[in-house]
RNA sequence: GGGCCGGUAGCUCAGCCUGGAAGAGCGCUCGGCUUGCACCCGAGAGGCCCCGGGUUCAAAUCCCGGCCGGUCCA
């Protein structure tokens, strides 16, 4: 599908400097250079690791690469600008920040929203799993989370920027000016770029087996597999800031460079000790040509290190894979730092899993090192390095440490789980099949090499096959949508069509959040369906119940039921009252049911007061996962990973009634989403992220601020008081609240004084005792039960008595629960070990009868219950010393005669 | 959000496939032995077999629905 036309990378730039088009002989991609010696396009698998020998300047650590990235295109006209966080949450499809054009997509990139500047340059820490199992053994080709140094430039039809002559410009003069790389070495590949529905050419530019940099051109949208031509075009370019301080530090892993002395603190730490400078040289020649999802690859590279280092590939294969787990758990480490901190709870599902997984992996990596260690700890370390980098690390480090040993408790408890149901397995079967090694992983979470560890220690050896994961994989259906994409209005499809001919309606609920009656006029009526040019009533949104009124015309009235809306324009459902309702052009009056919105009001503004409560009793990772407010309470559901405490409880909604104490003024207001964003931070996206060019905010000052479309109160003190009535998890890391606000308060109260009374009365008792007269009644209730008990012994020393003389009791049943009968015939039969016990009670007119003998007893019971019952027209069954039986009341004393006959004999 | 696994004594679990009298180990109580460490012996207490419905003479067991937990995947 590439659109190879050479004309894309023809460039003017390249001509000036003398560059020559090149076809690369084992790779077939062409490419620009100005060293007449290349013949390949100096990026691997084509060529091996080189670039330790390409002069550079000084080595550069992250920070310091990423600094010069970015002054360097700043004193080039391009504005710095904030990274964003590595979760993507204004993202509908996407979990976690993959590159730096995430930032901007979808609201810049579709042109809704204007970029924050023009042109402009970030560095954005992203995060990449798709290679996880691969990150280690590569030596630094591979990381889960590394910095996109980037500069982009918006291309719109009126307003052009720049494109491919400036771009590859800057490359090549950033890195010979900056990095000090001699221009003979710089290579430009060209290339082809697809992602997220756009395409169009880019550049790859390597040097010495090294990718540095990609420049991409957006230029095409990709319906149905066909090119379209996008007004907006995009530069859009990611240079890897890790690989920048690689090359200029010129290590022989990417991990020695990023994490230099951190590393080898892991070491010590892990019991990985240093290899041989020759053997680590040796792995940087031979990584270039790995292809570590292929075994028989992975077995060359070894066997290459082992050519070139002198060292046995025995040896060199095991140093390398302690090496690469080591790599990786530093890498992971690093990954679960950014993640906790930019505030992901782990949990089951979506960017939470995905936090779990990368910590489960790097437990299980450590695991196999053979070490005990705390995971919580090297995070930590992580976080003092990275500190000045990623403040927010430091900020939440209280949070990240407890989310990390949380999830170590979580997973020992896991693998001791698994390990037990490993041994009950293998002692049932003698061997381990494939499949109950995708089921052990699959529902249980025991990954193959710990069970075959388990395994093995109990002499069963395993077989973990190369592709076990797409074993698994393939027992999982195809995905679909990654996330829910944008709430769909509860309205036929043809009504949202309808409504659109008519203009956006007038929000009277924004412009007074008071006002309670108004007069507009009728644009459409559609059946029950009503648009009108302005309205008070509120539609359905962002977890606010829409509002419920009437309309008044002249001679007629309408009650309204439901409110929603759809592209801004407000749609009522009405019922109307009367012969025929409202007409296109007429005015009409309406009334909104004022006690429904108040409550709904301050159960919306108490919503934001307990947000801001729960974040600083609990800590920044608190992030509102849902939230509903209906008349008669409010719930938010919150992002937390342990189970809330009482004191917790109790604190959050001190905290919060102090806020409502403190009569603080709501503040609104409409704001350009950039500025919004700049003033704010992302916390405003609580609710959703609006697709607009700008956003409502409400503030509660000194307190939170969200983006929201909700009505809310004048001041705090008008919510009166918030109590929570509820907090329980809805499922792993997200805990529901739910609290009442207002005079709904009073309700609960009453209710709970109704239920107190009630119980008072029913108990007989004062309320103000009710507690002692609860105990006495308990300890009455024991009394009664033990004395009952001791009559039910007597009756049955006294069937025992019967039974040892008549060696058969034929009797009503002493008491109707089958459970405690059970027990009473049980004891008999094994006293009287040749006896035989019969009791009958009625029930629904029948007459059940339960039959027991003793061990020694030659009868066989159910046998005998077969034949009984079909004589008699009932039914029964059972076995050799227990059975029942079924039949006809008027059946009773022909059976006691039939049993009786039977088994005297 | 979907797949899979589970819920039985205070704890860890067996029993469920193939319906027929609720079990083990640890812990607990009492007694014996013993100046000891996770000592040993004997006796005993402790159960809404997650909840609701269905099938059946009979359900921990089979079927349906729900709740809760675990886990994998997106």
């Amino acid at each position: 599908m590439v659109l190879a036309d050479e004309k894309e990378y023809m460039l003017d730039f390249f001509k000036e400097k003398g560059f020559t088009r090149k076809k690369g002989k084992r790779c077939g991609e062409y490419f620009w250079t100005l060293n007449p010696d290349f013949e390949e396009p100096q990026d691997t698998p084509c060529v091996d690791y080189w670039f330790d020998k390409i002069p550079s300047r000084d080595p550069l650590t992250v920070g310091e690469a990423r600094e010069e990235f970015l002054s360097f295109f700043e004193e080039h006209g391009h504005a710095r600008i904030k990274p964003r966080p590595v979760v993507a949450r204004w993202r509908e499809d996407l979990y976690l920040t993959i590159a730096s054009i995430v930032v901007f997509q979808p609201h810049v990139t579709s042109g809704v929203v204007p970029p924050p500047a023009n042109p402009l340059t970030i560095s954005q820490p992203s995060i990449r799993l798709e290679d996880i199992d691969n990150v280690g053994l590569t030596i630094g080709r591979h990381l889960t989370s590394f910095e996109m140094a980037a500069h982009h430039a918006f291309n719109y039809p009126d307003k052009k920027v720049y494109w491919k002559e400036e771009t590859v410009r800057y490359a090549y003069e950033f890195f010979t000016e900056r990095l000090g790389i001699p221009g003979e070495y710089i290579v430009f590949k060209e290339s082809w770029w697809e992602g997220g529905g756009n395409a169009g050419s880019s550049f790859e530019v390597t040097v010495g087996g090294l990718e540095l940099a990609t420049l991409v051109f957006m230029k095409y949208r990709v319906v149905d597999g066909r090119y379209e031509e996008i007004p907006l075009k995009i530069v859009d370019t990611g240079y890897g800031v890790e690989r920048m301080a690689w090359f200029t530090q010129k290590t022989p892993t990417a991990f020695h460079a990023i994490y230099g002395r951190l590393l080898d603190k892991y070491r010590e730490a892990l019991g990985v000790e240093e290899p041989s400078k020759d053997l680590l040289w040796a792995a940087f020649r031979a990584a270039g040509n790995l292809e570590p999802e292929d075994p028989a690859s992975v077995e060359a590279y070894y066997k290459r290190v082992s050519s070139l280092s002198g060292i046995p590939i025995d040896e060199a294969r095991s140093v390398l894979e302690r090496e690469a787990r080591l790599y990786s758990i530093i890498d992971h480490a690093k990954t679960i730092a950014l993640m906790l901190g930019d505030g992901v709870v782990p949990s089951n599902t979506g960017e939470g899993y995905l936090a779990r997984l990368v910590i489960r992996r790097a437990l299980r990596q450590a695991r196999l090192l053979g070490v005990e260690i705390s995971l919580a700890e090297l995070v930590d370390w992580q976080v003092d390095y990275w500190r000045r980098d990623y403040p927010q690390l430091e900020e939440n480090r209280d949070y990240i440490i407890d989310a990390v040993q949380w999830e170590e408790k979580r997973y020992r408890e896991t693998l001791a789980r698994g390990e037990a149901l490993v041994r009950k397995l293998l002692r049932k079967k003698k061997k381990l099949a494939l499949d109950d090694l995708v089921k052990l992983y699959d529902s249980h979470g025991i990954p193959p090499e710990i069970v075959a560890s388990v395994a093995e220690k109990m002499g069963v050896p395993v077989e973990i096959p190369h592709n076990f994961y797409s074993i698994v994989a393939s027992r999982h259906k195809a995905p679909q949508r990654v996330r829910r994409v944008g709430e769909s209005a509860n309205i036929p499809e043809e009504i949202a069509e309808w409504a659109l001919q008519y203009p956006p309606t007038r929000k009277l609920y924004y412009e007074n959040q008071y006002m309670r009656e108004f007069t507009a006029k009728v644009l459409g009526v559609k059946g029950e369906y009503l648009i009108l040019d302005r309205t008070a009533f509120y539609p359905t949104g962002g977890g606010q119940l829409h509002d419920t009124g009437t309309i008044e015309w002249e001679g007629g009235k309408a009650r309204v039921v439901r409110v929603e809306k759809v592209n801004d324009r407000v749609i009522h459902i009405v019922k109307t009252e009367g012969p025929s309702g409202p007409t296109p052009g007429s005015t009409i009056k309406g009334s909104i049911d004022w006690a429904r919105r108040y409550r709904l009001m301050r159960h919306h503004t108490s919503t934001h007061i307990i947000l801001g409560a729960a974040r600083r009793v609990l800590g920044n990772h608190v992030w509102q996962a849902g939230a509903e407010k209906t008349p008669e309470k409010a719930r938010l559901d919150i992002t937390h990973h342990k189970p809330l405490t009482r004191e917790e409880i109790r604190r959050i909604e001190e905290l919060a009634n102090s806020i409502v104490d403190d009569r603080r003024k709501l503040r609104f207001m409409e704001l350009p989403r950039n500025e919004a964003e700049e003033k704010y931070g992302f916390r405003i996206y609580q609710g959703g992220v609006p697709m607009t060019p700008t956003i409502r905010l409400v503030e509660i000052p000194g307190w939170d601020v969200e983006a929201c479309g909700g009505t809310h109160l004048e001041h705090t003190g008008e919510v009166g008081a918030i109590k929570i009535i509820g907090a329980y998890r809805i499922q792993d890391g997200v805990v529901r609240l739910e609290y009442v606000a207002g005079t709904r308060v009073y309700e609960e109260a009453a209710r709970l004084e109704d239920k107190i009374l009630n119980l008072s009365e029913t108990l007989n008792a004062n309320p103000n005792n009710l507690e002692a007269r609860a105990k006495t009644l308990v300890d009455e209730l024991r009394e009664l039960q033990a004395k009952y008990k001791r009559l039910l012994e007597e009756k049955v020393a006294s069937l025992e008595r019967e039974l040892e003389n008549a060696r058969i009791v034929i009797a009503e049943a002493p008491d109707t629960d089958k459970r405690v009968l059970q027990e009473i015939m049980k004891k008999l039969t094994s006293r009287v070990a040749d006896g035989i016990v019969v009791f009958y009670y009625s029930v629904n007119g029948q007459v059940q009868v339960e039959l027991a003998a003793g061990p020694k007893a030659s009868v066989n019971l159910g046998k005998l219950v077969r034949e009984l019952a079909g004589k008699l027209g009932g039914r029964g069954g059972g076995g050799k010393t227990r059975a029942s039986l079924r039949v006809p009341r008027e059946k009773l004393g022909e059976l006691i005669t039939m049993i009786k006959n039977s088994l005297s004999r």
